[in-house]
DNA sequence: CATTTTAGTATCGACTCGATACGTTTAATC
DNA sequence: GATTAAACGTATCGAGTCGATACTAAAATG
């Protein structure tokens, strides 16, 4: 059964990334769950930016991710930054050290080392299929699919650039090319 | 650059397989790491069966792994077996509870729900891909590669059966699909 | 305006996990 | 063959994860 192995496969993928992790970390005093909220963050907009967005992703509780990010915020590796609507969010902002710890984790070495020899191509479609895997996964669940705003089904464009139909409010170019927390595929009906 | 698609996808896959995992496992009181010792060792042989293999399989130290067991031992869901030969070695042999209870857990159930419904050929094709990346880490990184013997250069079929030789032991059917701590690919000059 | 929901924090306890130290058995070296 | 080194496994400790629970504050609901 193919399935199996698949979860197998994916199983040590996953525990390659987790010793990687723990190696790279290591050197700036860092836990694995810690540069995975780093890089979550790398990829948000004002949406997902959140407490909640964080613990909805990694789908620990808010009490122990809030912890995380105490720590995170202690060393400058991200800022928070109330909400000048809602005063119940907070925003957080990777920052430029953070950023900079970031670029020698991901993509993990290991990962560039076995694709980099192969031809472009072969590791594009590896990509395409790990994704489609992800949003069938999230569909089937009923998970939150945390897609980028130019892939959502509330996104429309104007002349003078993009909106949220779900919020009103405009994006920006950057924008679309984050992680929202309110991410929905196009229903398949839109085609 | 796809590959930190690669990354990011797996890093969300490895995830869920987290979530997923904590899940079921709580169903029995088990945690994650404990139900990935139990996938391992129901596909060990007894080079790999050991609390050395799994602290290299899994990245983790012998003492952390040393407790894990003594849980799994104490559930009754494994059984320690002592090595008649060297003995400081003790095998790690799952049980029949053990089995049982992975059924349930083996393959994850988003995966199913996600690849159930497509053709079983591009199933396999994801399958034989992930496994030729993870081959190609393990190569590029010099780590254990945990194969099966099957796909050894050390074991050689004789007319009695199979061998291994390296340590010039006979192999049953059921050992060389299994894995193997020793396990190394072919040469890539013997192709 | 009262109630409910949502966002975030704080605290506690069970557990993970690496580091270290230790005892035993086997292999290596002289 | 005696000494030394290496390998396998265990035990203990402390820092940290993580879920559960309880809490405050703000916004949404009615």
């Amino acid at each position: 059964m193919s399935i199996s192995q698949v979860h197998t496969a994916l199983e040590r993928l996953s525990n390659l990334l987790r010793v990687e992790a723990r190696m790279q970390g290591s050197v700036e005093g860092l836990l694995p769950v810690q540069l995975e909220v780093l890089h979550y963050l790398y990829q948000c907009n004002r949406y997902s930016d959140t407490v909640q967005g964080v613990s909805e992703y990694l789908g620990q509780t808010k009490g122990t991710v809030s912890q995380t990010l105490k720590v995170l915020d202690s060393r400058g590796l991200l800022r928070k930054q109330p909400d000048t609507k809602d005063r119940r969010l907070v925003h957080l902002r990777i920052t430029a050290k953070g950023e900079k710890l970031l670029v020698n984790v991901v993509p993990a070495r290991f990962l560039v080392e076995a694709l980099d020899s192969k031809p472009a191509r072969e590791t594009e479609r590896l990509a395409e299929d790990l994704k489609d895997l992800l949003r069938a996964a999230q569909a089937a669940r009923r998970m939150k699919t945390f897609g980028a705003c130019k892939t959502c089904r509330f996104n429309e464009s104007s002349q003078s650039g993009f909106r949220c139909g779900l919020t009103g409010e405009s994006l920006t170019i950057p924008d679309i090319e984050r992680i929202c927390r309110e991410h929905q595929y196009p229903l398949a009906s839109e085609g």
